[in-house]
DNA sequence: GTTTATCATAAATCATGGTTTATGATGCGC
DNA sequence: GCGCATCATAAACCATGATTTATGATAAAC
């Protein structure tokens, strides 16, 4: 699997994580996202640009606004990364414990 | 729920991000981690710091090593966070799904 | 057409973070 | 005890990034 850190730095900075908890409620626009954080409308703009290439949000034009909505594509390929790692993990934690149990008489 | 970004933070970095995949197929000492690496041991001992103070990892002395491993904690943690994010989206498109119908004759 | 609202981009500023070199601490073998 | 390997921390340097102000572009309202 071909997976970068991208998105987890898209999703590591607070405010960029609070706008995308806020989309994944439901879809906002940008003016809506803007009255509902502590900084100013570019900067949400900004943070709603490295979201969408992250493929973690993406944005559908109604009018002069721009709605924002969660992209399924994004998070799912980071939800099966996190499967990966957690199923890697699993059988490392196996092999660890056989690896003691031959070395035990 | 509370989760904070410093597990995305985490693994926002390529290199961390790295040292973690590589823990999880199996226990590694930093020493083993640094032959796999391209970078400086204290460059790695650092980077497991920050996957340790994210609940991402934790070490086990044995003798002079310190054998680092997944910690379950912290990813099972971030698996949740998705999860939601996941299942929130879900309710969000079918509401703004069942919008359009109702404002449909 | 003019105004108003919405949104994106650019430049500048300030803070944060990754990496290296240097150094100290701990455990093991001889 | 002495030397060696392992690992963590501190300081310094350089790059990256978050935010604001300023500005332009597009669409609706009147």
């Amino acid at each position: 699997m071909v997976y970068d850190a991208q998105a987890f730095a898209a999703l590591a900075d607070p405010t960029r994580k609070r706008v995308f908890e806020l989309v994944s409620e439901h879809p906002r626009s940008v003016a809506q996202l803007v009255r509902l954080l502590p900084v100013s409308q570019p900067a949400v703009s900004h943070h709603l640009r490295i979201l969408r290439e992250a493929r973690l949000v993406r944005a559908e034009p109604r009018g002069a606004s721009n709605i924002y909505q969660v992209d399924p594509h994004g998070l799912g390929l980071m939800r099966a990364w996190l499967d990966r790692m957690w199923d890697d993990a699993l059988k490392g934690f196996s092999e660890e414990f056989n690896k003691k149990e031959e070395a035990r008489p």
